[in-house]
DNA sequence: TTTGGGCAAGTTGTATGCAATCTTGATGGG
DNA sequence: CCCATCAAGATTGCATACAACTTGCCCAAA
């Protein structure tokens, strides 16, 4: 009857389906690691522990198979994902990619308002790092994806920003699983940097800068080939 | 006991399930337009004309969703995309910052018999372009589109690939909606081009005339403002 | 004639049951 | 002692049943 029958579609990604929320969950506990690599998800637990049928959860790992985040083998289930370091390579050769491009984008589109939750989020960032711990270092690097992501929301596009919602999780996945301990430190630091080019308006420095800082990520990285992993990595990692 | 056991593992992505097949089928079938934009695809329809239950069907569906070939809304079904000009630019936006870097990394990678293939691929293209009638010109697109893909499949990226498999598949549904009649052939002879620099090692001038390309294509789509159509697409556009 | 409400048909969302496949542990033969 | 075969348990693949929601129609009332 009236205008406002309906309860406003809200934020529109939040409400969708329980599949989505379990997939968000799922993949927050695979990107902070509390899930480890390799990891059997059964469709009955998944489902049990989120208190829907097995048909929710498949649904559910079906997206995050979509994602990458985890790996389904027919008729043996699906497994948290176990990213091999050409993967990982490969993860940074796209980013290597995209990035520059969102940066310069960003630069066309952004506004005070954004640049201002920017450094928020920043040194929120900052918070974590100087916190010791598993916890603390898990939070920077949720917190360090999500700077990216702040970018690629800004600069307009949805398909480039779904692409790093991808990207950004398998390469929080790979830090975890590769990082070396404290070095990612200076990445904070190129944040800033980076914030600062974009704010000047020099999207070719920012640009340039962007993708420093993927290779100074990729090379914190301890990516050597790992003899003896390629046969069935999920098996042999344990 | 012997070492064949295993009835060899065949191509991997051609074995899967059902629910690929039909996703297969159904996307070809969106990107030669067979399907309207706008198309209801219900989950018992598309089921029962594959001989699957809902829940295979469903599966494919959600796939198609994942791609952009399809929108869903809850509670209402599934449709076939209708993308608006505004995502057709952001679509061509992507692959503008994408295939650049996927023709460098071709360069490095391509072999004589890749490139052979391709000439193959461009003589296929050619004998379509000499043909009218609609059946010929949504040959000549997917065959277009098959051109970049199997660029990105010799860049050796399986991101990037899959990327680029979505970007594809949705500007072929863009070219269908938006192109106009015969311009398109301009396009045919820079792919020619766009190898010829490619064998001969020329990175910079193949990924510029890929640039090049790209925008071509773009110029040659019809993306005006269409007023009134932003409320919702789908069902306005009938 | 127009508007509003309510019922009915159809579709999607979800749960569950059954068959097929894989894994695992046991058992028997070499 | 080792290896192969096989049976039991468990898990996935798929189909179907039911519940919830949306939509369109019809009819009554203004």
């Amino acid at each position: 009857m009236t205008l406002f029958e309906k309860p406003v579609p809200q934020s529109d990604s939040v409400i969708e389906d329980r599949a989505m929320a379990i997939r968000e969950s799922l993949r927050n506990a695979i990107i902070d690691r509390r899930l480890a690599p390799g990891t059997k998800l059964s469709e009955a637990e998944v489902g049990s522990l989120f208190d829907v049928s097995r048909t929710v959860a498949r649904a559910a790992l079906q997206m995050l198979t979509f994602e990458g985040l985890v790996k389904t083998e027919r008729n043996r289930g699906a497994f948290v994902s176990n990213p091999s370091p050409e993967e990982a390579r490969q993860i940074f050769a796209s980013r290597r990619l995209i990035e520059p491009g969102i940066v310069a984008a960003a630069v066309e589109r952004i506004t005070p308002e954004d640049i201002s939750r920017f450094r928020e989020q920043l040194r929120e960032e900052e918070r974590y790092m100087t916190e010791r711990g598993p916890a603390a270092r898990r939070a920077e690097i949720k917190a360090s994806g999500d700077f990216h992501l702040m970018l690629a929301s800004v600069a307009g596009n949805a398909i480039l920003q779904r692409f790093m919602d991808e990207l950004v999780a398998r390469s929080s996945l790979v830090i975890a699983l590769y990082g070396r301990s404290g070095i990612s430190s200076c990445g904070h630091s190129e944040h800033f940097a980076i914030l600062d080019l974009i704010e000047s308006g020099d999207a070719k420095r920012a640009s340039d800068l962007m993708l420093h800082h993927i290779d100074h990520i990729e090379a914190d990285l301890d990516l050597e080939p790992r003899e003896g992993r390629g046969l069935r990595d999920a098996l042999l990692s344990s």
